[in-house]
DNA sequence: TTTCTGACTCGAA
DNA sequence: CTTCGAGCCAGAA
């Protein structure tokens, strides 16, 4: 597809869908990414929309490392227990080794 | 068609 | 230390 014609949104699905196993990023890095460094906010709500859609959303947390989204997963702890799965060591809503799986498309992907 | 409201982040006061 | 405002897009009512 012509990222050109791709919505904001789409774009940011492409971004997500390229974060490696065991690995979580930030809303402002995917931002950043796409050249909307102050357009955090829209990644999170792009993330709302792509339920439909075939991105791993619970690989997004915000810049704490909280998992802000999980509500919006079914059941109570399914983004965790999907993190968990991966490797990632989720205890209170926050990732803990949190510079350890982080991923940021900006350094890492090009 | 207009209005509203969200999975955020950062800097200023 | 805490609180507040601004910037940005898409879909639903």
């Amino acid at each position: 597809m012509k990222p050109e014609t791709l919505s904001f949104f789409d774009r940011v699905y492409e971004v997500v869908r390229q974060i490696p196993y065991g690995r979580v990023t930030n809303y402002g890095a995917i931002a950043k990414y796409l050249g909307a460094a102050r357009s955090s906010r829209l990644v999170g709500y792009a993330m709302n929309a792509s339920h439909n859609k075939d991105v791993p959303s619970h690989r997004v947390v915000n810049r704490k490392g909280l998992l802000t989204g999980k509500h919006h997963f079914e059941g109570t702890h399914l983004m965790q227990q999907l993190l968990e799965n991966e490797g990632v060591v989720v205890e209170d809503n926050q990732v803990q080794n949190l510079n350890e799986v982080y991923w940021d498309p900006v350094k890492e992907l090009r």
